[in-house]
RNA sequence: UCCGGAGUAGCUCAGUGGUAGAGCAGGCGGCUGUUAACCGCCGGGUCGGGGGUUCGAAACCCUCCUCCGGAGCCA
């Protein structure tokens, strides 16, 4: 009967068992007068499952002595108790049949070794093999099933929110043109410029860079909702902590304020976080001890602690009061620095931390304007080590105070249509906030390099694969 | 985009003007239960590309490319 590798280590499988396996070769390590050990792994969990493979094996010779890492097997045998340490159970073949070889050991690019972070980007489609990259890969799937659960389970209803928008003017960054029009040869207007009336949509067309607008309008109908889907930035960054192209999660809730919102952050990352820690101990366990010594008591921590909430006026104030000798100067209307998030995250509050009720002008036009007149009910999640986690905010519900924004910032009221149509239509106050999910798992794991944390990076210059 | 660093064997790296090295990986041999096994032998190089200085360049100079870190932009 075929197992898991899983359900065979967890003690799924009562030893005495007969099992068939099927993965791929970790590790061989031979005997030659006696038998060998073969690592074999099959994506289900972090550890290899060790079979032995004992010399009378029918093709010992001929099959098992040639198997190198990389090999793709399928194994028939009995689950017994290890002789061995590092493991409670492994399996004596019986039978051990190869599927698939490697062609040329000696250029086969995955070796049973540690490699840099930056080769196994240069081999991304067969890094999924190595430790590290499988465990990211688990968490990765983990924390997107929780994501999914913590919303159900109250009530939210997942939106699909486009891909294409052809408002581009959401001012969240560079956008990547959608287009079926001749790059070299485009249609012309009379006037000469490009004519995109003649283009797929009649007019131009981007990837998103937020679904948040889109949600807004399901949020006036459905109380709770979320978006939960790639989003896409042109921009030039060259950075551990930015992708072209990213995956988001933007819940959105009627009848609620800022404080509601960053109660819903909190509640929300400690319910994806507490899932991960519940759920996949061993390769939480693998990146403390190889990648990030503090994961797990980080997380730990995270769930059990109140988040710390701080207005950004006395944000300011701790900062200026530091004593620190920062390297952009810190000033009330100004935008929090990289070291200034730092600062507050790492040496005032020494965890995540919610910053509140920005200066208007550093924040987008639809957050709500504050009784101040000068700060809206703006919110960033602050975490160590990653920066800004999470971005939200109440948004303004008022028609002629989101108008006067609007005129404010020479943004066209005709494009903003049907967003300044709910305005019209039953308005209600409402919140909501992005999290970069990439920057979720990077926190959890102590990965350095978002590039890591998701199976196909797009960055600048890099759409390999 | 700006600042800094790096590019030498399949991988990780050493090599500061005089004929290209190590460990790991691979092949062969040895070893009765190993844990990234161990021991011996062998094969393996456009020193990122181009140009220059020099009797002689992996090394020094110019230039381009790529990657990494930091900053900006942000999630």
């Amino acid at each position: 009967m075929k197992h898991r590798i899983a359900e065979i280590l967890t003690g799924g499988v009562a030893v005495g068992a007969r099992v068939t396996v099927e993965g791929w070769i970790r590790t061989r390590r031979a005997s030659k007068a006696g038998l060998s050990f073969l690592a074999v792994h099959d994506g289900s969990c972090f550890d290899a499952l060790q079979v032995v493979a004992p010399a009378e094996l029918p093709g010992y010779a001929e099959v098992v002595l040639h198997v190198v890492t990389g090999c793709a097997v399928r194994v028939t045998g009995e689950v017994v108790a290890s002789q061995g340490k590092g493991q409670p159970v492994e399996v004596r073949a019986e039978a051990i049949e190869v599927v698939g070889w490697v062609d040329d050991p000696e250029t086969y690019p995955m070796q049973p070794k540690r490699h840099t972070m930056e080769y196994l980007r240069e081999v991304a489609h067969l890094r999924p093999r190595t430790n590290v990259i499988g465990a990211v890969t688990r968490v990765r799937h983990t924390l997107a099933m929780a994501v999914h659960r913590f919303f159900h389970e109250r009530g939210f209803v997942w939106i699909h929110t486009p891909i294409i928008t052809a408002s581009d003017a959401e001012g969240a960054g560079q956008m990547f043109r959608v287009s079926t029009l001749d790059a070299a040869n485009p249609p012309r207007t009379a006037g000469g410029a490009v004519d995109w009336n003649q283009d797929f949509f009649g007019k131009e067309a981007h990837l998103t860079v937020s679904g948040q607008l889109n949600v807004e309008t399901y949020c006036m109908a459905m109380s709770r909702v979320y978006t939960f889907g790639p989003t896409f930035r042109a921009e030039n960054s060259n950075t551990r902590r930015h992708l072209a192209e990213f995956w988001m999660i933007e819940p959105e809730i009627a009848f609620a304020d800022l404080a509601d919102d960053a109660q819903l952050a909190e509640d929300f990352l400690k319910a994806i976080f507490t899932t991960l820690l519940d759920e996949r101990r061993d390769d939480l366990a693998f990146f403390a001890k190889h990648v990030d010594p503090g994961c797990q008591a980080r997380l730990a921590g995270l769930v059990e602690s109140r988040f710390e909430r701080m207005e950004y006026g006395d944000a300011v104030r701790t900062l200026e009061r530091s004593g620190k000798r920062f390297e952009f100067p810190v000033r009330w209307g100004m935008d929090l620095q990289a070291e200034h998030e730092r600062y507050l995250t790492e040496e005032v509050v020494k965890g995540p931390i919610a910053v509140v009720n920005y200066p208007k002008e550093i924040k987008a036009f639809y957050m709500r304007l504050n009784d101040d007149g000068k700060t809206v009910a703006a919110m960033d999640v602050l975490a160590p080590g990653i920066g800004e986690l999470i971005g939200g905010s109440q948004r303004e519900e008022r028609l002629d105070v989101l108008d006067a924004r609007l005129d404010e910032l020479g943004l066209d009221k005709q494009t903003y249509g049907w967003y300044r149509d709910l305005r019209r239509y039953g308005t209600v106050p409402h919140a909501g906030f992005g999290l970069g999910f990439e920057r979720a798992i990077q926190y959890a794991t102590g990965i350095e390099n978002i590039r890591d944390v998701i199976p196909f990076p797009r960055a600048p210059r890099q759409a390999d694969f």
